[in-house]
DNA sequence: TCCTTTATGAAGGTCTCCATAGATAGTCAC
DNA sequence: GTGACTATCTATGGAGACCTTCATAAAGGA
């Protein structure tokens, strides 16, 4: 919607960018007589762009395809390593770093396993193992990386600072951003771990392009995050999806009593649930019973989001996702009494590495934001730096 | 963010339309130089375009500014009266139509009284009655309006449809866009009405300008509309902010308390609401308690529409927001347990007006979303036509 | 080998924007 | 009233980017 105009040069940087555009799209090489189609350029002008676009290093020669009639169309492709983004997933039990390409492939990672009783400080030590394994892999410096968006638990404001952490107790106010900032150059981003993994299941899991949906983290301690418009949503203070706050939805108390009720046998709190959705799948009515109280409970709060929202679908993540076999048709029955139409809900397909790969496609996104706004001119590929 | 560059012409309607743009906004006439600082194009290039536009009709020349150094400079304004759009509010007591120009302001309306029982087919008859009243005060025909949006209550769905309807039993499904089309060639569009009365306050009332806000329509039929990234949400189906329909709410029933209990001494249903907060306002303790219970049930939907969306604003509309000197504080206090944060909540400052204002709010988005995607060439201003 | 098909490369023309310089029409000071 | 000052207006020339056209090149198929 921005009208922007200008003179020539800008007109050329245009025709530029949606030469990019199109070519990053497409996925694979295109002839010059394809790229005209698809910019809307004339054959001329488009060989001027790409002459231009493959010496300064955004673009590729690659060879012609064989068996075609007349003479053979040079192609090119999109060069997706010219540049990486970070993803970095500070978990409670792990420290995921992964590095993707322009294109979002997953080019290297690293993981270091942490615990609950890790220290603020050695947690932010084990964040640059797991990026130092990720880089090395990669074949790659830190100067290399065009942005990085590194997730967390708790409430992830404005500024970037982590504020309403339950499962850590020296985390609340880390300064994650300055921490990243020691040693690395470009943008940094934080943002909230559930929000990264809606995210990475929008743009690459089980809710691929749909843009209003609800993302329930089903787990020990259950969050929610919202993309509406395709896009992330952070509401006013960052702190959106927190209808669990409600006493009356019973959020959080809903998974303590799945795990100690008797249907968990007194299993170890880390095992329990496991156990009474592996009960209640097998038949036992007890487990069932617990299984349909927690589902009426999460029912209470996500039917909340989804009157308020009308979200085309519901993705089931976190570590209850698992056994949504048991979970997402209890959680369905439990809806149908409180919703006009019931969305459609399905289990999260992207494994441990959703919040790490958010934050990649995240990092992605303000690179291509920068990059297709651009005031200046086109040069060649390099890494943007932090303002500040 | 969409690139699309193209050939000299395209380069030529960019800066046109970021002309416009820029005499649009200024909202006040504007001289070559400050038009080149602010398109940031060279003087003379200002100079071709501003001509040309002129030609076509889009601006006007003004008489020069008195009193200042130098020559004085030729000043152009945009001709908001080059076009009007038609934003109507087929409500249940009254069919109200607001013309705007370009620029938003309102150049005449039409009113026609109706009530609860009034049939679909008088009611829709009213419809031609108040648009052709506001056409005849503006001086102005069928065809010179550019679009049109019409406010109905219920649920309005994708295809422009009404479902769910509470007040008006043989109002659900009524064509509306087919009715309006039968003498408006342009575009149509039609729109629930507490979500037109959302997008008048943040256009033109008390939310001027707040990207993230929920509306309240507060009233014997209670409902949300809400306002996201400062565009109207419309979800997935357009049921969106019907957090009342779930009955631990009470949204359903509370109004209806608040008007038959005690406090209400038995005044008649249109009164005993306005009565009740009177009561309250003047001291009565068992009116206060009246109050309070109704605003415990109102913040439980608006809790969750909180929690869900965090909010900066709420905005408190319809019939009951009259009383919001009573009312408001009360919900601000029962909010309180519910919230980490309580939004900011005002009454809202435009009276009965409201749903048309939206509708032409909308109709304007409408214009302005084709004329600046534009794709062919700019002519002079003209009505658009419906595409089928 | 020749023909068809498709892509390439160069030339000429047009459009838009920019920079520069001289002309113009006001205000301000005397 | 006259002259200095100032900001704008008008006209001209030049540069950059795009388009169209046409001759040329390279492959497969008859």
């Amino acid at each position: 919607m921005q009208v922007s105009g200008g003179d020539l040069q800008r007109l050329r940087q245009l025709n530029s960018l949606s030469s990019i555009r199109a070519l990053r799209e497409a996925r694979e090489p295109l002839t010059l007589t394809e790229l005209s189609a698809r910019t809307g350029l004339s054959r001329a002008s488009v060989v001027d762009v790409v002459t231009d676009l493959e010496q300064r290093g955004w673009i590729a020669e690659v060879p012609p395809a064989p068996g075609a009639m007349g003479r053979p169309a040079k192609r090119y492709r999109f060069r997706s390593d010219a540049g990486h983004v970070l993803g970095i997933d500070v978990g409670v039990h792990k420290v995921l770093a992964v590095i993707t390409d322009l294109a979002g492939r997953i080019v290297a990672s690293g993981r270091v396993a942490v615990d609950r009783h890790t220290a603020q400080r050695e947690r932010l030590e084990a964040v640059w193992r797991a990026v130092d394994a990720a880089l090395v892999a990669a074949g790659l410096g830190a100067s290399d990386m065009w942005g990085v968006t590194a997730g967390s638990t708790g409430v992830v404001n404005r500024e970037g600072l982590v504020t309403m952490v339950n499962d850590l107790p020296d985390w609340p106010g880390v300064d994650l951003v300055g921490h990243l900032g020691q040693r690395l150059a470009c943008p940094i981003t934080i943002e909230n771990d559930s929000k990264l993994a809606a995210l990475a299941e929008q743009r690459l899991g089980v809710a691929a392009g749909v843009q209003h949906l609800v993302y329930l983290h089903v787990g020990r301690r259950p969050g929610a995050a919202l993309i509406i418009d395709g896009r992330l949503y952070h509401g006013f203070s960052g702190a959106t999806g927190e209808v669990g706050l409600m006493e009356i939805t019973g959020w959080s108390t809903m998974a303590g009593r799945l795990e100690s009720g008797p249907a968990a046998k007194g299993a170890a709190p880390e095992e329990a649930a496991r156990q009474v959705f592996g009960a209640a799948r097998a038949g036992d009515l007890e487990a069932q019973a617990a299984v349909d109280a927690y589902a009426r409970h999460l029912a209470l709060g996500t039917a909340a989001m989804v009157l308020t929202l009308d979200p085309e679908l519901v993705v089931l993540g976190g570590g209850f996702s698992r056994s949504a076999d048991v979970l997402l048709p209890a959680l369905r029955r439990a809806l149908e009494p409180h919703c006009v139409r019931v969305p459609d809900i399905r289990p999260s397909t992207l494994g441990e590495e959703c919040v790490a790969l958010g934050g990649a496609c995240l990092a992605l996104d303000h690179v291509d934001d920068r990059f297709f706004s651009l005031e200046g001119s086109i040069s060649s590929p390099a890494a943007p730096q932090r303002a500040s």
